[in-house]
DNA sequence: AACCACTGCAACCGCGACATC
DNA sequence: CGATGTCGCGGTTGCAGTGGT
């Protein structure tokens, strides 16, 4: 059984809002609030528009605390950053951005954002390093010092990766200011550390003829709620396609710790 | 001036999640 | 516990504005 329609379509009005439109929901809303039920708010309104509409409008528009357009450069930052942590969970992002909405903030990414970075890519990549003839399987290596939580410890992961993807990957995490420019020629250090992560020191190294490489790490002594941190770090930002495959190698071994 | 392609953004649609009955 | 109603989200569409030819 299919479900049933929100509004009768025929009897509302649909596409553009006109100001009086806009001044009959503000004031509506301002006086009584949406008290708790959208489906019924325009009927009660005077509104010919369906309850959905009347929502979205109030959402996207009518808030008093909305912004528009002008996005900031650390506005830019803070999308480009969330987006490769965790994709386009448009709230989550937007909620991140006082006076955003994830309208806003999809269609921003939609038409200049996602240009913007592919065009950076493109920059950077001119001139590519050399790629494995045969792309490498990838595999996953446990390089741990194992689980001693009273001393400092460090922590590489091996693995196989296309080093072309990894190279645009890096660089791409370079752009957001989360890494120094790599120069490819072994290893990128990643710097600053995670915010909120008591990291000691950490980096990247690969081989860019045969796409092996490590994620080097060492915290200042204790692996619990950080490394994991750190791994979410790595396999969100920095990795949101390939790193999957290490990812399960970082937390059955923190598992195991 | 007319046409076309492109861009940006408001609005719509469909669906999953959640609440309530 | 299933049926139904509503909310909220992400993907997509439609259209006005703009620039190029």
């Amino acid at each position: 059984m299919g479900r049933a329609p929100c509004c009768d379509k025929a009897n509302v009005k649909r596409g553009p809002w006109s100001p009086d439109e806009d001044a009959v929901l503000r004031n509506y809303l301002q006086k009584h609030g949406t008290g708790g039920n959208w489906i019924a708010l325009p009927q009660k309104a005077g509104l010919k528009r369906c309850g959905k509409s009347c929502r979205l409008r109030w959402l996207n528009y009518l808030r008093p605390d909305i912004k528009h357009g002008g996005f900031t450069e650390e506005e830019d930052n803070i999308i480009c950053t969330l987006y490769n942590k965790i994709g386009s969970r448009w709230s989550v992002i937007a909620s991140q951005l006082p006076g955003r909405t994830d309208n806003d903030v999809k269609n921003y990414w939609n038409t200049k954002l996602k240009k913007k970075m592919m065009a950076s890519n493109v920059t950077s990549t001119s001139t590519p390093p050399s790629q494995p003839s045969v792309l490498p399987a990838i595999k996953t290596e446990d390089h741990g010092s194992g689980a001693d939580s009273s001393k400092s410890l460090g922590t590489d992961y091996g693995f196989t990766y296309d080093s072309q993807k990894l190279y645009t990957e890096i660089t791409q995490f370079s752009m957001m200011g989360l890494m120094e420019q790599p120069d490819f020629s072994g290893s990128a250090i990643i710097s600053p550390p995670p915010e909120d992560i008591s990291i000691a020191s950490s980096s990247i190294t690969v081989d860019s003829n045969s796409g092996n490489g490590y994620i080097n790490w060492s915290t200042d002594g204790v692996v619990g709620d950080d490394a994991l941190l750190f791994g979410d770090f790595f396999g969100g930002y920095g990795f949101q396609e390939g790193m999957g495959v290490v990812s399960p190698c970082y937390y059955s071994n923190l598992n195991s710790m």
